[in-house]
DNA sequence: GTCTATAAAAAGATAGAC
DNA sequence: GTCTATCTTTTTATAGAC
């Protein structure tokens, strides 16, 4: 069956948001147009608004999409072992969701600035919630005299810090592979916090 | 005796460097304007190009100003000492010395995809420098077998990631002075190198 | 749903008066 | 050294034809 002439919508919206997603990863939101966003897509200007009200939307809807499946994929996993092997079950799974997902994760740290304040309040709050992820377990250790943490939320902001970090410099096919630096930083997380 | 009226070079300049410094750092490189900068100076926007040949060279200075700025103050500091001793030294400093120049760091970490390439060449060679400094530190310790790491490079971006972390949460002000911050970092950074 | 065309605003940078 | 005025380009977003 023959589709209608200029009829793509089911394709058109997901391309855009990849076109954007790239773009922003690789100028920045402010740096980059709606017109290179649909040149990179293949259609004009105009269209883009059949799929988003703004620009604006397109750097909000990225964000909120890649922060709520952070959170709900570290959710789906079972809840398995005490605060030890849990802390080291959150690193890994950090370091691999981060190391797969380059573009979001840049886009999502450093994109923040721009976003409307409620946008910006709403990011904000899903980043508390995965915070609170690894808070929640550096607590429990220091419950059960595992870990020995003097405060549980820098060391949460310290861990996270660390974590991300590994976006900046790892690139697939090189020297390390993604387990050997899944477990060079757990070497460096496990003996920070246990006393 | 009277000055030139319109005459002000010798303080315009850095209260335009002050003014992209404050801009850049709030909004980003992209998002702000040589008018904006201009209305913060309070000079017309032709006036800028008395003291810059472009955007471009402002964002450049101060980037580059920082970095070196970074990198000779490090360098002045009196060498004393094992690798354990210089580590703690090294950890303190970062942390005091980012956490005195929020927006200086902001823009060296948020602005380098908005560098001409020759000017992100600079800017690259003086990070790489610093970096050297710390790598050096631990390689030294490895050596000595004080740090048990087994790879310097990776701990030296692991580090030198954890404690630029401080500035996306460090208020002056707030629950914990700058020395309780810096010993509870130099804690985390101690465990995750000594064996 | 996509196009062309355009409105309306803002951008970087320069020229020339003072 | 700073100003006003302007050139030239680019921007976000919309209107209306197809």
């Amino acid at each position: 069956m023959a589709r209608t002439a200029g009829s793509h919508s089911d394709i058109t919206g997901p391309r855009i948001r990849g076109a954007a997603l790239k773009l922003f990863a690789r100028q920045g939101y402010a740096a980059v147009s709606m017109r290179q966003i649909a040149a990179e897509v293949g259609v004009q200007a105009g269209a883009l608004y059949n799929y988003t009200p703004d620009k604006q939307s397109l750097l909000f809807d990225l964000m909120r999409a890649h922060m709520q499946e952070l959170l709900e994929t570290w959710r789906a996993r079972p809840l398995v072992g005490g605060p030890l092997r849990r802390l080291e079950e959150f690193t890994r799974f950090h370091i691999r969701f981060h190391l797969g997902r380059p573009e979001e994760v840049f886009i999502a740290y450093m994109e923040l600035r721009n976003l409307s304040p409620e946008n910006f309040t709403v990011i904000e709050g899903l980043r508390r919630d995965y915070e609170d992820a690894l808070e929640g377990i550096l607590r429990e250790g220091v419950a059960e005299g595992v870990f020995e943490v003097p405060d549980p939320k820098i060391a949460t902001l310290a861990v996270i810090a660390m974590l991300t970090g590994v976006n900046t410099w790892y690139r697939a096919g090189g020297r390390l592979s993604l387990d050997q630096v899944e477990t060079i930083y757990w070497d460096m997380v496990r003996k920070a916090v246990v006393g």
